[in-house]
DNA sequence: TAGCGTTATAAAATCGATTATTTATCCAGG
DNA sequence: CCTGGATAAATAATCGATTTTATAACGCTA
């Protein structure tokens, strides 16, 4: 292996996707205000067309909103979106985890301890917060990964996207995060002991709880 | 209201979004193949850049493929694909109709009962299949419309899409057809009467059938 | 004649400028 | 004053041309 580690970023369309993507994930933008091009066209020195290609792309994915002649606009934050991601990930996580206990072979478990403890490594580190959000997705990523629905993996990505543009929003709250992160560990256990009843019950509570958390970045948008 | 019909459809970019969207999911286009940006652009008479950002969101949405740097292509038929994308719509959907038929109101009832008769009427006249089509796909659409989630509802709406690629693909099954067209109206008989657990396995049944037509069309491309 | 580097061709990606549309500004009439 | 309509400024959308990259064609060497 070695050179196909592209996705896009090759491209200048590609790589500005990629930033603005995380860049909205990660709340630098003000939500429900309207893009304005030219300035984000300033800023990562990029040309027009790359710059409304990946535009284009994050509206259809749904990190934007497409106005017809006027131009595209970051999604404000509403409670009752909220309140939508957190059951779909409830049920569409809950269901790929079901499947990914069921079909995940040993290789699966060596991936998804690996994963948690790096995760649980960065948690110590409070000041690498980009760090430990990559690997946080990363280990969620792993846990369902077996699960033989790349449709089912698709959506999830996307609704855990949407989930942590609130998020990223909220405030700190450490004593959840000390529970949110021992959960980390509860899932990977549960998982390789087949449990799949009780690992379903624990994500239930672990998106409940983060919704909790994340509900508070609800707040600052309009409601 | 009057003026708000757009949704895209102002601008160029947005037409030719729609048309493509379209000739996707009818399989006017040979699945595998790479797409001709140039031949597009004589095709459809439009510039390069709304065509480049259609294309860009078609990618976005699942009915193109977008490598680096080598343009767009057409995803080609699996079989496993269409697996996967039938089990989504079971589970989705089941889980949207059940919901639709705890929260519908009269209003859905009626509507309901609208959309059922109109496509009964289509059924008779075997020559306006995009008719038949968009009728089939609104039917659908608005049996499981107050399920109360959007997300849930895009999903199954990208999941339609990719589906009908498949259906569209295939030969004419006129025996399948007659009891698929009767599910649809048995289907608004047990919405009615609240019958969860009857509509849940109806739809179940009636993907699978679909499923079974479907199948015949992803024979064609490779395996 | 089977590889392998080189050049020619085709296609994708990007740029810079133009056109169309919306939004802001200003002024006249009620 | 406030409202509505015309004009000006700003922004979105599109075009035509250029640059970059991939693919095909060719000829050379072993």
């Amino acid at each position: 292996m070695g050179i196909s580690r592209d996705k896009g970023r090759t491209t200048t369309s590609g790589r500005i996707y990629d930033t603005l993507r995380q860049d909205l994930v990660n709340g630098r933008f003000v939500a429900g205000e309207k893009v304005a091009i030219s300035a984000l066209k300033e800023y990562y020195g990029v040309g027009l067309s790359p710059l409304r290609e990946a535009l284009n792309r994050l509206a259809a994915y749904g990190l934007l909103e497409q106005e017809s002649q006027r131009g595209f606009r970051v999604p404000r934050l509403d409670r009752r979106e909220l309140d939508d991601i957190a059951e779909m990930r409830r049920e569409l996580e809950g269901m790929a985890l079901e499947r990914a206990i069921r079909f995940g072979d040993a290789e699966w478990e060596s991936e998804l301890l690996a994963a948690a403890h790096r995760l649980k490594r960065a948690d110590m580190v409070p000041e690498a917060v980009d760090e430990w959000e990559r690997l946080h997705t990363r280990f969620h990523r792993t846990l369902v990964a077996p699960c033989g629905s790349v449709w089912l993996l698709r959506f999830i990505e996307q609704l855990h996207d949407q989930f942590d543009r609130y998020r990223r929003m909220a405030p700190e709250a450490p004593e959840v995060r000390r529970v949110l992160d021992a959960q980390h560990g509860e899932l990977v256990t549960l998982a390789l002991e087949r449990d799949i009843k009780g690992a379903r019950e624990l994500m239930d509570d672990h998106v409940r709880r983060s919704y909790e958390v994340a509900l508070k970045g609800a707040m600052s948008g309009a409601d």
